[in-house]
DNA sequence: CATATATTTAAACAAATGATTAAATATATT
DNA sequence: AATATATTTAATCATTTGTTTAAATATATG
Protein backbone atom coordinates (compact mmCIF):
# COMPACT_ATOMS: atom_id res chain seq x y z
CA UNK A 1 0.00 0.00 0.00
CA UNK A 2 1.48 3.61 -1.12
CA UNK A 3 0.82 6.17 1.15
CA UNK A 4 -0.44 8.18 -1.72
CA UNK A 5 -0.17 8.22 -5.46
CA UNK A 6 1.95 11.59 -7.13
CA UNK A 7 -0.50 10.94 -10.31
CA UNK A 8 -4.06 9.59 -10.39
CA UNK A 9 -5.65 8.24 -13.04
CA UNK A 10 -9.17 10.47 -12.73
CA UNK A 11 -11.14 8.40 -15.02
CA UNK A 12 -10.79 5.10 -12.94
CA UNK A 13 -11.28 6.77 -9.54
CA UNK A 14 -14.46 7.98 -11.22
CA UNK A 15 -15.97 5.01 -12.54
CA UNK A 16 -15.83 3.57 -9.46
CA UNK A 17 -17.58 6.32 -7.45
CA UNK A 18 -20.04 6.52 -9.88
CA UNK A 19 -20.76 3.21 -9.95
CA UNK A 20 -20.67 3.28 -6.24
CA UNK A 21 -23.64 6.11 -5.79
CA UNK A 22 -25.58 4.32 -8.08
CA UNK A 23 -25.23 1.06 -6.05
CA UNK A 24 -24.85 2.26 -2.19
CA UNK A 25 -28.01 4.81 -3.23
CA UNK A 26 -29.97 1.63 -4.51
CA UNK A 27 -29.51 -0.80 -2.16
CA UNK A 28 -28.22 1.21 1.07
CA UNK A 29 -24.60 0.39 2.40
CA UNK A 30 -25.74 -3.25 4.25
CA UNK A 31 -27.04 -3.91 0.94
CA UNK A 32 -24.06 -2.99 -1.55
CA UNK A 33 -21.51 -5.66 -2.15
CA UNK A 34 -18.05 -4.50 -2.93
CA UNK A 35 -18.47 -6.85 -6.20
CA UNK A 36 -21.53 -5.63 -7.15
CA UNK A 37 -19.84 -1.85 -7.47
CA UNK A 38 -16.85 -3.41 -9.24
CA UNK A 39 -18.80 -5.07 -11.87
CA UNK A 40 -21.00 -1.82 -12.55
CA UNK A 41 -17.84 0.36 -12.64
CA UNK A 42 -16.37 -2.75 -14.80
CA UNK A 43 -12.94 -2.81 -12.95
CA UNK A 44 -10.67 -5.21 -11.30
CA UNK A 45 -12.24 -5.67 -7.26
CA UNK A 46 -8.93 -4.74 -6.01
CA UNK A 47 -8.82 -1.53 -7.70
CA UNK A 48 -11.96 -0.06 -5.03
CA UNK A 49 -9.73 -0.89 -1.88
CA UNK A 50 -6.20 0.56 -4.20
CA UNK A 51 -8.55 3.91 -4.55
CA UNK A 52 -10.41 3.85 -1.55
CA UNK A 53 -9.10 1.56 1.24
CA UNK A 54 -12.39 -0.10 2.35
CA UNK A 55 -16.19 0.14 2.02
CA UNK A 56 -16.68 2.21 4.34
CA UNK A 57 -14.45 5.05 3.21
CA UNK A 58 -15.96 4.67 -0.27
CA UNK A 59 -19.69 4.90 1.41
CA UNK A 60 -18.61 7.78 3.64
CA UNK A 61 -17.75 10.00 0.74
CA UNK A 62 -20.74 9.01 -1.63
CA UNK A 63 -22.64 10.00 1.39
CA UNK A 64 -21.21 13.53 2.36
CA UNK A 65 -21.37 14.25 -1.67
CA UNK A 66 -25.30 13.28 -1.46
CA UNK A 67 -25.76 15.26 1.61
CA UNK A 68 -24.71 18.16 0.46
CA UNK A 69 -25.76 18.30 -3.03
CA UNK A 70 -29.46 17.77 -0.87
CA UNK A 71 -28.66 20.76 1.29
CA UNK A 72 -27.46 22.79 -1.59
CA UNK A 73 -30.20 24.05 -3.29
CA UNK A 74 -32.08 24.62 0.38
CA UNK A 75 -28.66 26.25 2.27
CA UNK A 76 -28.34 29.27 -0.83
CA UNK A 77 -31.90 29.98 -0.88
CA UNK A 78 -32.42 30.14 2.49
CA UNK A 79 -30.03 32.57 3.21
CA UNK A 80 -30.19 34.99 0.19
CA UNK A 81 -31.24 38.17 2.23
CA UNK A 82 -32.49 39.96 -1.20
CA UNK A 83 -35.83 37.37 -2.12
CA UNK A 84 -39.23 37.95 -0.24
CA UNK A 85 -40.34 35.17 2.01
CA UNK A 86 -42.84 33.85 -1.02
CA UNK A 87 -39.98 33.90 -3.38
CA UNK A 88 -37.86 31.45 -1.73
CA UNK A 89 -40.86 29.27 -1.07
CA UNK A 90 -41.20 29.37 -4.43
CA UNK A 91 -37.43 28.86 -5.48
CA UNK A 92 -37.04 26.34 -3.06
CA UNK A 93 -40.03 24.12 -4.06
CA UNK A 94 -39.04 24.28 -7.90
CA UNK A 95 -35.24 23.76 -7.13
CA UNK A 96 -36.12 20.67 -4.83
CA UNK A 97 -38.64 19.29 -7.38
CA UNK A 98 -35.58 19.30 -10.65
CA UNK A 99 -33.68 18.15 -8.52
CA UNK A 100 -35.65 14.89 -7.25
CA UNK A 101 -36.86 14.03 -10.90
CA UNK A 102 -33.23 13.97 -11.91
CA UNK A 103 -32.49 11.60 -8.73
CA UNK A 104 -35.56 10.71 -7.25
CA UNK A 105 -33.46 8.28 -4.87
CA UNK A 106 -31.49 10.33 -2.79
CA UNK A 107 -33.79 11.58 -0.43
CA UNK A 108 -34.57 7.80 0.62
CA UNK A 109 -31.04 7.13 0.39
CA UNK A 110 -29.76 9.65 3.03
CA UNK A 111 -32.89 8.82 5.33
CA UNK A 112 -32.53 5.12 5.53
CA UNK A 113 -29.11 5.26 5.94
CA UNK A 114 -29.39 7.93 8.49
CA UNK A 115 -31.59 6.03 10.87
CA UNK A 116 -29.01 3.61 12.05
CA UNK A 117 -25.80 5.86 12.28
CA UNK A 118 -26.09 8.74 13.79
CA UNK A 119 -24.17 10.05 11.51
CA UNK A 120 -21.25 12.28 11.84
CA UNK A 121 -22.03 14.38 8.29
CA UNK A 122 -24.89 15.52 9.47
CA UNK A 123 -24.00 16.77 12.77
CA UNK A 124 -21.32 18.86 10.75
CA UNK A 125 -23.44 19.96 8.53
CA UNK A 126 -26.07 20.84 10.45
CA UNK A 127 -24.00 23.00 12.60
CA UNK A 128 -22.18 24.51 9.56
CA UNK A 129 -25.74 25.92 8.70
CA UNK A 130 -28.01 26.11 11.83
CA UNK A 131 -31.52 26.07 9.84
CA UNK A 132 -33.27 28.10 12.88
CA UNK A 133 -30.87 30.85 12.53
CA UNK A 134 -31.26 31.18 8.66
CA UNK A 135 -32.54 34.18 7.06
CA UNK A 136 -35.36 32.30 5.85
CA UNK A 137 -36.74 30.89 9.83
CA UNK A 138 -35.84 35.19 10.50
CA UNK A 139 -38.16 36.30 7.71
CA UNK A 140 -41.04 33.65 9.41
CA UNK A 141 -40.91 35.11 12.73
CA UNK A 142 -41.02 38.90 10.99
CA UNK A 143 -43.97 37.70 8.80
CA UNK A 144 -45.53 36.06 12.55
CA UNK A 145 -44.99 39.21 14.13
CA UNK A 146 -46.38 41.28 11.29
CA UNK A 147 -49.47 39.00 11.71
CA UNK A 148 -49.22 37.76 8.06
CA UNK A 149 -49.10 34.42 9.09
CA UNK A 150 -50.66 32.75 11.77
CA UNK A 151 -48.26 32.22 14.91
CA UNK A 152 -47.55 29.14 14.90
CA UNK A 153 -43.79 27.32 15.19
CA UNK A 154 -42.04 27.94 12.28
CA UNK A 155 -40.42 24.73 12.33
CA UNK A 156 -44.32 23.54 11.14
CA UNK A 157 -44.07 25.60 8.15
CA UNK A 158 -40.48 23.93 6.98
CA UNK A 159 -41.61 20.61 7.76
CA UNK A 160 -44.45 21.00 5.36
CA UNK A 161 -42.43 22.81 2.92
CA UNK A 162 -40.37 19.49 3.04
CA UNK A 163 -43.13 17.15 3.20
CA UNK A 164 -45.29 18.24 0.73
CA UNK A 165 -42.20 18.16 -1.65
CA UNK A 166 -40.04 15.53 -0.79
CA UNK A 167 -42.08 12.98 0.30
CA UNK A 168 -44.24 11.61 -3.01
CA UNK A 169 -40.73 10.73 -4.23
CA UNK A 170 -39.48 9.00 -1.31
CA UNK A 171 -42.88 7.09 -1.09
CA UNK A 172 -43.09 6.63 -4.81
CA UNK A 173 -43.12 2.90 -5.15
CA UNK A 174 -46.42 2.71 -2.72
CA UNK A 175 -47.88 6.35 -4.16
CA UNK A 176 -47.93 4.83 -7.76
CA UNK A 177 -49.19 1.34 -7.00
CA UNK A 178 -52.10 2.85 -4.04
CA UNK A 179 -52.39 5.63 -6.96
CA UNK A 180 -52.41 3.61 -10.28
CA UNK A 181 -50.12 5.88 -11.55
CA UNK A 182 -47.46 4.63 -14.21
CA UNK A 183 -44.21 6.86 -14.34
CA UNK A 184 -45.80 9.39 -17.10
CA UNK A 185 -48.62 10.15 -14.85
CA UNK A 186 -46.31 10.41 -11.43
CA UNK A 187 -43.82 13.11 -13.17
CA UNK A 188 -46.87 14.99 -14.64
CA UNK A 189 -48.11 15.44 -11.08
CA UNK A 190 -44.61 16.18 -9.53
CA UNK A 191 -44.55 19.22 -12.38
CA UNK A 192 -47.96 20.38 -11.18
CA UNK A 193 -46.96 20.20 -7.58
CA UNK A 194 -44.34 23.31 -8.52
CA UNK A 195 -46.79 26.18 -8.91
CA UNK A 196 -49.19 24.00 -6.27
CA UNK A 197 -46.90 23.45 -3.42
CA UNK A 198 -46.04 27.23 -3.27
CA UNK A 199 -49.73 28.20 -3.36
CA UNK A 200 -50.73 25.40 -0.95
CA UNK A 201 -47.82 26.42 1.62
CA UNK A 202 -49.02 30.01 1.49
CA UNK A 203 -52.77 28.98 2.44
CA UNK A 204 -51.99 26.79 5.44
CA UNK A 205 -49.49 29.92 6.48
CA UNK A 206 -53.13 31.72 6.83
CA UNK A 207 -54.76 29.11 8.84
CA UNK A 208 -55.45 29.60 12.40
CA UNK B 1 -36.72 -30.91 9.70
CA UNK B 2 -40.37 -32.22 10.20
CA UNK B 3 -43.22 -30.94 8.08
CA UNK B 4 -45.02 -29.84 10.89
CA UNK B 5 -45.55 -29.79 14.33
CA UNK B 6 -48.44 -30.70 16.19
CA UNK B 7 -48.02 -28.41 19.13
CA UNK B 8 -46.19 -25.06 19.13
CA UNK B 9 -44.72 -23.60 22.10
CA UNK B 10 -46.17 -19.56 21.04
CA UNK B 11 -43.51 -18.18 23.59
CA UNK B 12 -40.36 -19.07 21.95
CA UNK B 13 -42.25 -18.42 18.38
CA UNK B 14 -43.27 -14.86 19.88
CA UNK B 15 -39.98 -14.43 21.03
CA UNK B 16 -38.70 -14.91 17.56
CA UNK B 17 -41.08 -12.78 15.68
CA UNK B 18 -40.83 -9.88 18.38
CA UNK B 19 -36.89 -9.69 17.86
CA UNK B 20 -37.09 -10.01 14.11
CA UNK B 21 -39.69 -6.97 14.18
CA UNK B 22 -37.15 -4.73 16.27
CA UNK B 23 -34.06 -5.29 14.31
CA UNK B 24 -35.23 -5.48 10.50
CA UNK B 25 -37.29 -2.80 11.59
CA UNK B 26 -34.20 -0.78 12.56
CA UNK B 27 -31.63 -2.51 10.31
CA UNK B 28 -33.78 -3.15 7.12
CA UNK B 29 -33.22 -6.93 5.80
CA UNK B 30 -29.69 -6.63 4.51
CA UNK B 31 -28.18 -5.08 7.44
CA UNK B 32 -30.28 -7.88 9.92
CA UNK B 33 -28.03 -10.76 10.62
CA UNK B 34 -30.14 -13.79 12.10
CA UNK B 35 -27.41 -13.87 14.95
CA UNK B 36 -28.85 -10.36 15.71
CA UNK B 37 -32.33 -11.47 15.76
CA UNK B 38 -31.42 -14.43 18.20
CA UNK B 39 -29.47 -12.72 20.60
CA UNK B 40 -32.53 -9.95 20.85
CA UNK B 41 -34.69 -12.56 21.14
CA UNK B 42 -32.37 -14.44 23.91
CA UNK B 43 -32.65 -17.90 21.60
CA UNK B 44 -30.51 -20.54 20.16
CA UNK B 45 -30.05 -19.63 16.74
CA UNK B 46 -30.93 -22.48 14.93
CA UNK B 47 -34.21 -22.33 16.77
CA UNK B 48 -34.91 -19.51 13.73
CA UNK B 49 -34.69 -21.70 10.83
CA UNK B 50 -36.64 -24.20 13.21
CA UNK B 51 -39.62 -22.19 13.21
CA UNK B 52 -39.01 -19.97 10.53
CA UNK B 53 -37.04 -21.81 7.73
CA UNK B 54 -35.24 -19.30 6.34
CA UNK B 55 -34.54 -15.39 7.33
CA UNK B 56 -36.24 -14.17 4.27
CA UNK B 57 -39.54 -16.16 4.96
CA UNK B 58 -39.07 -14.42 8.42
CA UNK B 59 -38.81 -11.66 6.92
CA UNK B 60 -41.71 -11.26 4.44
CA UNK B 61 -43.98 -12.20 7.49
CA UNK B 62 -42.58 -9.35 9.46
CA UNK B 63 -43.31 -7.22 6.54
CA UNK B 64 -46.58 -8.27 5.74
CA UNK B 65 -47.63 -7.55 8.97
CA UNK B 66 -45.87 -3.93 9.03
CA UNK B 67 -47.70 -3.29 6.17
CA UNK B 68 -51.01 -4.51 7.35
CA UNK B 69 -50.84 -2.45 10.53
CA UNK B 70 -49.89 0.41 8.24
CA UNK B 71 -52.66 0.10 5.65
CA UNK B 72 -55.47 -0.54 8.40
CA UNK B 73 -55.81 2.44 9.58
CA UNK B 74 -56.20 3.81 6.35
CA UNK B 75 -58.43 1.45 4.91
CA UNK B 76 -61.25 1.12 7.36
CA UNK B 77 -61.62 5.05 7.34
CA UNK B 78 -61.70 5.45 3.88
CA UNK B 79 -64.64 2.81 3.16
CA UNK B 80 -66.60 4.33 5.42
CA UNK B 81 -69.84 5.55 3.82
CA UNK B 82 -70.88 7.52 6.85
CA UNK B 83 -68.13 9.66 7.61
CA UNK B 84 -68.08 13.00 5.85
CA UNK B 85 -64.92 14.24 4.07
CA UNK B 86 -63.81 16.85 6.91
CA UNK B 87 -64.37 13.60 9.26
CA UNK B 88 -62.14 11.41 7.75
CA UNK B 89 -59.45 13.63 6.74
CA UNK B 90 -59.39 14.23 10.81
CA UNK B 91 -59.35 10.69 12.18
CA UNK B 92 -56.84 9.63 9.28
CA UNK B 93 -54.73 12.12 10.54
CA UNK B 94 -55.36 11.25 14.30
CA UNK B 95 -54.72 7.76 14.04
CA UNK B 96 -51.52 7.47 12.13
CA UNK B 97 -50.03 10.22 14.40
CA UNK B 98 -51.03 8.37 17.44
CA UNK B 99 -49.89 5.34 15.19
CA UNK B 100 -46.99 6.85 14.46
CA UNK B 101 -45.66 8.43 17.42
CA UNK B 102 -45.84 4.20 19.20
CA UNK B 103 -44.56 2.90 16.18
CA UNK B 104 -42.12 6.03 14.68
CA UNK B 105 -40.01 3.88 12.19
CA UNK B 106 -42.67 1.76 10.18
CA UNK B 107 -42.66 4.00 7.53
CA UNK B 108 -39.32 4.20 6.79
CA UNK B 109 -38.86 0.36 7.09
CA UNK B 110 -41.23 -0.34 4.37
CA UNK B 111 -40.56 2.69 2.32
CA UNK B 112 -36.82 0.95 1.83
CA UNK B 113 -37.49 -2.20 1.69
CA UNK B 114 -40.13 -1.54 -1.21
CA UNK B 115 -37.36 0.61 -2.77
CA UNK B 116 -35.40 -2.56 -4.08
CA UNK B 117 -38.11 -5.33 -3.93
CA UNK B 118 -41.29 -4.49 -6.04
CA UNK B 119 -42.83 -6.23 -3.19
CA UNK B 120 -45.49 -8.90 -4.28
CA UNK B 121 -47.35 -7.91 -0.81
CA UNK B 122 -47.77 -4.62 -1.65
CA UNK B 123 -49.38 -5.73 -5.24
CA UNK B 124 -51.58 -7.73 -3.48
CA UNK B 125 -52.68 -5.59 -1.09
CA UNK B 126 -52.86 -2.67 -3.69
CA UNK B 127 -55.35 -4.65 -5.75
CA UNK B 128 -57.43 -5.53 -2.19
CA UNK B 129 -58.08 -2.11 -1.58
CA UNK B 130 -57.47 -0.13 -4.93
CA UNK B 131 -57.33 3.67 -3.14
CA UNK B 132 -59.26 5.24 -6.29
CA UNK B 133 -62.12 3.06 -6.10
CA UNK B 134 -62.35 3.90 -2.25
CA UNK B 135 -65.36 6.00 -1.20
CA UNK B 136 -63.13 8.53 0.33
CA UNK B 137 -62.05 9.38 -3.46
CA UNK B 138 -65.64 9.21 -4.45
CA UNK B 139 -66.29 11.89 -1.88
CA UNK B 140 -63.20 14.12 -3.16
CA UNK B 141 -64.84 14.10 -6.68
CA UNK B 142 -68.05 14.75 -5.64
CA UNK B 143 -66.48 17.73 -3.81
CA UNK B 144 -64.73 18.73 -6.89
CA UNK B 145 -67.99 18.79 -8.81
CA UNK B 146 -70.16 20.71 -6.50
CA UNK B 147 -66.97 23.20 -6.56
CA UNK B 148 -66.91 23.05 -2.58
CA UNK B 149 -62.87 22.36 -3.48
CA UNK B 150 -60.21 22.92 -6.53
CA UNK B 151 -60.26 21.09 -9.42
CA UNK B 152 -57.58 19.23 -9.23
CA UNK B 153 -56.08 15.55 -9.37
CA UNK B 154 -57.85 14.00 -6.29
CA UNK B 155 -54.24 12.27 -5.83
CA UNK B 156 -52.72 15.25 -4.75
CA UNK B 157 -55.11 15.80 -2.05
CA UNK B 158 -53.93 11.54 -0.88
CA UNK B 159 -50.42 12.72 -1.70
CA UNK B 160 -50.92 16.05 0.81
CA UNK B 161 -52.12 14.57 3.66
CA UNK B 162 -50.21 11.41 3.81
CA UNK B 163 -47.18 13.54 2.95
CA UNK B 164 -47.83 16.25 5.71
CA UNK B 165 -48.61 13.11 8.84
CA UNK B 166 -45.65 10.65 7.81
CA UNK B 167 -43.28 12.75 6.26
CA UNK B 168 -42.00 14.02 9.77
CA UNK B 169 -41.57 10.59 11.06
CA UNK B 170 -39.54 9.39 8.38
CA UNK B 171 -37.31 12.39 8.18
CA UNK B 172 -37.02 12.77 12.03
CA UNK B 173 -33.50 12.12 12.61
CA UNK B 174 -32.64 14.91 9.99
CA UNK B 175 -35.43 17.50 10.71
CA UNK B 176 -34.31 17.19 14.65
CA UNK B 177 -30.96 17.69 14.17
CA UNK B 178 -31.94 20.76 10.95
CA UNK B 179 -34.53 22.29 13.54
CA UNK B 180 -32.40 21.54 16.81
CA UNK B 181 -35.13 19.49 18.56
CA UNK B 182 -34.99 17.06 21.67
CA UNK B 183 -37.17 13.65 21.26
CA UNK B 184 -39.74 16.08 23.52
CA UNK B 185 -40.12 19.17 21.09
CA UNK B 186 -40.12 16.66 18.21
CA UNK B 187 -42.83 15.00 19.73
CA UNK B 188 -44.64 17.69 21.25
CA UNK B 189 -44.99 19.50 17.69
CA UNK B 190 -46.29 15.53 16.31
CA UNK B 191 -49.12 16.14 18.92
CA UNK B 192 -49.61 19.59 17.62
CA UNK B 193 -50.13 18.32 13.76
CA UNK B 194 -53.12 15.91 14.67
CA UNK B 195 -55.37 19.50 14.90
CA UNK B 196 -53.51 21.26 12.37
CA UNK B 197 -52.78 19.39 9.53
CA UNK B 198 -56.30 18.33 8.80
CA UNK B 199 -57.30 22.74 8.68
CA UNK B 200 -54.10 22.84 6.34
CA UNK B 201 -56.01 20.12 3.73
CA UNK B 202 -58.61 21.61 4.04
CA UNK B 203 -56.95 24.93 3.10
CA UNK B 204 -55.24 23.51 0.71
CA UNK B 205 -58.00 22.13 -1.09
CA UNK B 206 -59.77 25.32 -1.56
CA UNK B 207 -56.08 26.73 -3.21
CA UNK B 208 -57.01 27.25 -6.87
C1' DC C 1 -43.53 -45.94 33.15
C1' DA C 2 -42.21 -46.39 28.34
C1' DT C 3 -42.29 -44.45 24.04
C1' DA C 4 -42.99 -41.09 20.60
C1' DT C 5 -42.75 -36.44 19.37
C1' DA C 6 -41.38 -31.72 19.89
C1' DT C 7 -37.98 -28.45 21.24
C1' DT C 8 -33.44 -26.90 22.23
C1' DT C 9 -28.47 -26.91 21.92
C1' DA C 10 -23.55 -26.82 20.39
C1' DA C 11 -20.99 -27.62 16.58
C1' DA C 12 -20.10 -27.50 11.97
C1' DC C 13 -20.66 -26.43 6.91
C1' DA C 14 -20.69 -23.95 2.66
C1' DA C 15 -21.08 -19.84 0.46
C1' DA C 16 -20.52 -14.96 0.45
C1' DT C 17 -17.83 -11.08 1.36
C1' DG C 18 -14.32 -7.36 2.50
C1' DA C 19 -9.73 -7.09 2.13
C1' DT C 20 -4.82 -8.23 0.86
C1' DT C 21 -0.87 -9.98 -1.71
C1' DA C 22 2.45 -10.54 -5.20
C1' DA C 23 3.17 -10.50 -9.75
C1' DA C 24 2.22 -8.22 -14.31
C1' DT C 25 1.49 -4.23 -16.97
C1' DA C 26 1.29 0.60 -17.97
C1' DT C 27 2.97 5.22 -17.40
C1' DA C 28 6.01 8.78 -16.10
C1' DT C 29 10.80 10.58 -15.24
C1' DT C 30 15.67 11.12 -15.96
C1' DA D 1 16.35 3.57 -23.32
C1' DA D 2 16.60 2.65 -18.47
C1' DT D 3 14.56 3.16 -14.22
C1' DA D 4 11.17 4.34 -10.97
C1' DT D 5 6.48 4.74 -9.92
C1' DA D 6 1.64 3.97 -10.55
C1' DT D 7 -2.03 0.96 -11.94
C1' DT D 8 -4.18 -3.39 -12.80
C1' DT D 9 -4.90 -8.29 -12.29
C1' DA D 10 -5.77 -13.05 -10.57
C1' DA D 11 -5.48 -15.56 -6.67
C1' DT D 12 -5.96 -16.06 -1.92
C1' DC D 13 -7.18 -15.08 3.00
C1' DA D 14 -9.86 -14.55 7.09
C1' DT D 15 -14.39 -13.53 8.69
C1' DT D 16 -19.02 -13.33 8.55
C1' DT D 17 -23.31 -15.29 7.79
C1' DG D 18 -27.38 -18.28 6.64
C1' DT D 19 -28.34 -22.81 7.29
C1' DT D 20 -27.97 -27.67 8.69
C1' DT D 21 -26.89 -31.65 11.55
C1' DA D 22 -26.94 -34.77 15.19
C1' DA D 23 -27.28 -35.28 19.77
C1' DA D 24 -29.54 -33.79 24.19
C1' DT D 25 -33.47 -32.40 26.65
C1' DA D 26 -38.24 -31.55 27.44
C1' DT D 27 -43.02 -32.66 26.77
C1' DA D 28 -46.88 -35.30 25.46
C1' DT D 29 -49.26 -39.80 24.73
C1' DG D 30 -50.59 -44.54 25.35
Amino acid sequence: MKVKKEIIDPSTEEKIKNAARKVFTQKGYAGTKTRDIAEEAGINLALLNYYFRSKEKLFDIIMLESFQEFMRSMISVFNDEKTSLEKKIESMVSNYIDLLIKQPDIPLFILSELRNNPNEIVKKMSLDNNLMKSFFMKQIQQAIKEEKISDISPVHFFMNMMSLTVFPFVASPMLKNLGDLQQKDFDKLMQERKKLIPKWIKATMKVK
